[in-house]
DNA sequence: GAACATCTTGAGCAATTGTTCAAGTCAAGT
DNA sequence: ACTTGACTTGAACAATTGCTCAAGATGTTC
């Protein structure tokens, strides 16, 4: 190794995330992410094979960034369902800068991508499904706490869970204001809320 | 007028839509219409102005469509909640022939044109908007005739069912399965269903 | 059947797309 | 200082994009 590269990949494939989420695959042209990223085609291509394999990374980057953050919220809250609960109202109401948080990046790739790129279709799918089980898991943990009001099968509430937030997501980039989704968040949470 | 056009317009209109629907704006070339629609370019412009001209009218196509198919049902069922629960089952189980029925035309607009197309994102947000009303209508209605179990006004219970539909066509989209999805909707319209 | 208005045809435009590659640049090892 | 080899550069590629327009076809009207 003589000459190492100078940009840092993780700050890279982060620019990358930001544009491909908001512009989508097929909307977000190479020349768009040439200038985002600071870097000439040879570059990214020396680095991420091609377009396909850059979005592919900006999908990992995305759903690591979604798990981490969950993980602190839970971890602040007590709970997974208030840390939950907080990640929701996170995501739909301090989306920073206009930027397009509303939807989820996962969720937008599936809509997108369905019968054009067989292989990051699947890779969203995947987290998607890792996403749901990290639910179950923490929904787990609260239900041998204690700390969960419910009877419901762990993995039934967590996909309802799922749900819900996919659901307001799409509301919210369909125009859904502050006010009104905060009173339907509140009506989904109703009974399933943790005691203290 | 001396010769007149030889397609039928809704018909052209209606296999755009299947193909926007499915592709979406970007990913739907013209060359892709022009295929399906049998029909060359000089034809199309004539026509439609331009794409999004035509893509505009797919949106009105569709729009229209899911509007007289929730009134159908609602007359069958009898009530709009059993009518609406009905819609939900059709379009999330009897999605023909695997088209991409899942998730909503207008939730795709929203998500792909936002910031690349002002007038036609627009545009399905005022039919989102419009759909939510018919909603808040037909509850109404439900209230009025005594069929209606919930005491919550109807602009939030429709809000919450539009919502909820969002949210299982999005999960559907995203690989959900059948038995899981069934599971869901008996516990989303829990303690909303009408009275015979 | 000639004149007419309208629609259809399809070659073709300028712009943009994802990608490649030969030439140049740079710092580490000798 | 100089070879080395990975990294950067940016011009250029073939393909595809949305769209235009002159020429041709068509059927109605007089």
């Amino acid at each position: 190794m003589v000459h190492i590269a100078k940009f840092d990949r993780d700050t890279v494939v982060r620019s990358a995330m930001a544009l491909f989420w908001q512009k989508g695959f097929g909307g977000a042209s190479t020349r768009d992410l040439q200038q985002v990223l600071s870097m000439h085609p040879g570059s990214i291509y020396a680095a991420f094979g091609s377009k396909a394999g850059l979005y592919r990374e900006a999908l990992d980057a995305y759903a690591d960034g979604m798990a981490s953050e969950l993980l602190a919220q839970v971890e602040k809250q007590g709970s997974f369902v208030a840390g939950f609960k907080a990640l929701v109202r996170q995501v739909l109401f301090e989306s920073q800068a206009g930027a397009c948080a509303e939807s989820c990046m996962l969720v937008k790739t599936r809509m997108e991508l369905d019968g054009k790129n067989d292989e990051l279709y699947e890779h969203a799918g995947l987290h998607l499904q890792r996403m749901e089980q990290l639910f179950t898991r923490l929904l787990e943990d609260d239900r041998q706490r204690g700390t969960l009001i419910e009877s419901t099968p762990v993995v039934e509430l967590a996909r309802y869970l799922q749900i819900q937030f996919m659901g307001l997501r799409s509301y919210r980039a369909c125009g859904g204001e502050d006010a009104a989704i905060e009173k339907v968040i509140e009506r989904l949470f109703a009974g399933y809320e943790t005691r203290p």
